[in-house]
DNA sequence: CGCGAGCTTGATGCCGATCAATGCATGTGG
DNA sequence: CCACATGCATTGATCGGCATCAAGCTCGCG
């Protein structure tokens, strides 16, 4: 039933806002991609799309559950999801283990293993999903003679630094319910930057990954969801939530 | 009392561990800079370095209190720390503020700002410090000519990626005492790396910048030095610390 | 139909926040 | 030099939010 379409329980997308996956293409072209205005490409000209093309040649594919890179892993290649989503997770030595981000479609994954050579976080699938695959030494060398891509690198990794920066904000200064509508907001701002309603998504994360992400337990998710449904800011039916009051749920959030 | 000596309370370096500093040196220059190993240049080449020297002219001193940038200032540069600390802040519109990041000498500081031409978070003295002005343009612009340079700011960058991990790790899923521990240890391991003793040192923060910086109180910051002391794990004296007992620090921190 | 994974809800306890008082070091003016 | 103010740290008492433990519940699936 899940199989491999990518997204198909999100809020349906406007029009051409995802793009059609084709599983059998092993090339991908991030001149084609319409995913090329959140992703790395932003801002490149068409003759240097066609170098970042050069570059980016290959696509893989993850089933659910399945793990991108682990922690350890020699570091290679930066990843771009084109469909689907993942989570990071980092994790000590005794196997506890905490989430540290969810990505979707046009945002990119790997950046921690440049520093060492080594993947410092697990990338696991937790839908099926799609990624393209940015073999780093090329991008650095063609990042070095194409300013743009330079700029636009650089920057994937400040916006990465800064949102660590919220995330540090979070878990050090709010309580679970301001921590749940923070999330909240941030995946709506994300999903609809790529196209979909604002007011409803479907999470395809569970209570716990949520809750690791946020340092709290699934139990304290959940109850945060009922409040917040009890007040008639969101409407919960299992996975699929409603905003139904966005402002009162910003309010909670910005304090 | 106080004055421009850098670093005067710390416990004494081994031999030549910290840069002398030149008050009237308008200019400096990595290449004679006993932090190169630590800072932007480690494993540039004499060559490069001379390139590096001519991007990085000005230095710039600041006393305790006062500002390197704040958010919403406009990103022009990072800096490199000479000497001194600076602590690192966000906030929200309501003036809740969280400290993000305690700087010592060869750390970077404004990798924030590059994502959106503005700096996200203040920067600030907590004792009289002195850095190294990179101006970006610049540094992007020799990064593209020299491959090192560019590949050891990629690494700067992720590294301060991982460094985040890290810390969401902690705030999400330590307690108070470990916190403290952890954030120890992760001092002395950098004071160490600058010839200082990894088993003493005296803290430039308050307790409440430690316990905004781990989401703590500060009450509950002392109350665990308290309790490391009873424990005679710590011998503590209002801001000089003694570790007496590194290993039962280690092992409380990883759990 | 019945099983299991994931979610909800309730009862209880603990850790850290909060409120408050005291201690300690430094600085200032009489 | 003392009296006093100020800023920071310590310590105690109390309170509250979240974790923990423990049932039920829902839904998809064999």
């Amino acid at each position: 039933m899940a199989g491999m379409e990518p997204s198909r329980n999100l809020v349906p997308p406007k029009e051409g806002a995802l793009p059609p996956i084709q599983p059998d293409a092993l090339r991908s072209a991030c001149s084609n991609c319409t995913l090329r205005e959140l992703c790395l490409p932003v801002g490149l000209s068409p003759e240097d799309l066609e170098h970042l093309d050069r570059v980016i040649s290959k696509r893989r594919m993850l089933r659910r559950g399945e793990a991108l890179f682990r922690a350890g892993d020699r570091f290679e290649a930066l990843y771009a999801v084109r469909s689907g989503f993942l989570k990071t997770t980092v994790s000590k030595e005794d196997g506890r283990e905490q989430v540290t981000g969810f990505q979707m479609s046009g945002e990119i994954l790997g950046l921690d293993g440049i520093g060492s050579a080594q993947h410092t976080c697990d990338a696991i699938a937790i839908e099926d999903a799609s990624v393209c695959v940015i073999p780093f030494e090329e991008l650095e060398r063609l990042s070095r003679e194409v300013g743009e891509l330079q700029r636009q690198l650089h920057k994937v990794m400040s916006r990465e630094i800064v949102r660590d920066q919220g995330v540090m904000f979070l878990l050090g200064s709010m309580r679970a319910e301001q921590r749940v509508a923070a999330f909240l907001l941030n995946l709506t701002k994300r999903l609809k930057a790529r196209g979909y309603s604002s007011s409803a998504l479907v999470l395809r994360m569970s209570r716990e990954e949520i809750g690791s992400y946020l340092g709290l337990k699934l139990e304290t998710v959940s109850r945060a969801f009922s409040k917040l449904q009890q007040e008639g800011i969101l409407a919960v039916r299992q996975r699929e939530i409603e905003i139904l009051r966005s402002e009162a749920l910003g309010a909670l959030a910005n304090e």
